[in-house]
DNA sequence: AAATGAAAAAGTGTCGACACTTTTGTGTTG
DNA sequence: CAACACAAAAGTGTCGACACTTTTTCATTT
């Protein structure tokens, strides 16, 4: 979740910033579909701007892996394949777990009890969803947004919160996935609390290794499940 | 590294990605220093294009880290700070690591004898330079270039190749480092290797990125000795 | 000499027009 | 009816001009 600027930032800022960040949001959503082509004049003249700075705002959303750009044939909004969305968890394991052994050694204490008060909303919520979901998009990515945040580290913030959690946040739109096992993922989120509490980077790091790839053996099994389903 | 594109292919290219690369090459070597103003008028001119396609890959080189943009006051490249570099090692432990580990499931017999042969070339030339130094800057790429290939993720190779190794190139060139520890670099690489051969992945992500983190700490030490000669 | 304010110059952001490429539509032929 | 060729339409890449913002220069005041 980028942070989230004031009205007034935003107004001062470029129109080629502006409708980058519309059209990543956009994207992200599905209200431009995955794999559409995208018609320069057409969409310059919805956002009421000219093609070249709606160029410009192309040039950076390529850069983000949003979209695809072929020399005289336009732009097109990725398709996040099943295949990419694997690559992408395996990414966010790596960095994941490096991230949070760095916040173990870098949050403040403020910081993890913070954290910790988080949890118990998050509790409080799948109670009242009647532990049929875990998280509002949001929700997920603050627990995970917080850590990141804490690593200190401004590469692998600019790279996860720069490009790859907007990819997965499509995918989700897209196909409407939500965390199919919440009680199982709060209880990981409190342990890997505890590590942090206890500065243990090394099992920090290890817990949300675990934590992430558990979430992607998920993805695999139901994608197992909805092939057999099929044949 | 990124793929050598033919003559045909280059040409065939719109002006806007031609530019792109060549000012992507000017910031890694410092023709166009670290810390500059870019002034867009004088840039256009010196490669006789509109400004308007300068912007285009200006755009591009923000998202690739190289630039730094303000609205109204333009663009400069970035510095590298010692702590962004390390920053930068840190996630380079974690991506080289984890895609080394895909490699030793990835990569086919063929290529793995290929990159130990690459290992016997990089050898001679340790020996023709007096062990004074390892390699040119694109053989240390290459190998690890070969194993992020090997890895078959494309986003991992997405991250490292189109972004983060520009910018350790650029602080390469900035300060002149080269592998201050030739024979023991060579070492590391072959028992990484090994570990390809014999498909460990858990023990060729660990060499890997016991490998990176050395190098890492090579560059702390030697900054600390630095900051002692100067205090 | 230093500080201040205004004007001029330079630079940034955006626009619409033009040249080139690709796609679509139409007419002709087999 | 299908295939082919050509023209028209639409889209892409690039350009230079204009509006706005920032920096530099110059003149005046303290």
């Amino acid at each position: 979740m980028n942070k989230a600027l004031t009205e007034e930032e935003a107004a001062a800022l470029p129109l080629s910033d502006r409708v980058f960040e519309q059209l990543q949001t956009a994207i992200v959503k599905g209200t431009i579909p995955a794999g559409s082509k995208i018609s320069e004049p057409e969409l310059a003249k919805s956002y009421g701007i000219s093609r070249g700075t709606l160029r410009e705002a192309l040039s950076r959303l390529e850069e983000r892996y949003l979209v695809v750009r072929s020399p005289n044939l336009g732009a097109r909004v990725v398709t996040l394949s099943y295949e990419e969305l694997i690559d992408i968890y395996q990414v966010r394991e790596a960095l994941g777990g490096m991230a949070c052994g760095l916040a173990a050694v870098n949050m403040s204490d403020e910081e993890i009890a913070d954290l910790g008060r988080l949890l118990d909303d998050h509790e409080k919520s799948i109670h009242e969803d009647e532990g049929s979901s875990y998280y509002q998009q949001e929700g997920e990515f603050d627990f995970h947004y917080r850590i990141l945040q804490g690593s200190r580290n401004g590469k692998v913030i600019s790279i996860l919160d720069g490009g790859l959690y907007q990819l997965m946040r499509m995918y989700r739109y897209q196909f409407s996935t939500s965390t199919p096992r919440p009680l199982q993922a709060l209880k990981e989120h409190r342990r890997i609390v505890e590590a942090l509490a206890e500065r243990d980077s090394e099992l920090a790091d290890l817990l949300m290794r675990r934590h992430i790839r558990a979430a992607r053996k998920s993805i695999e099994e139901r994608r197992q499940q909805s092939l057999e389903r099929k044949g």
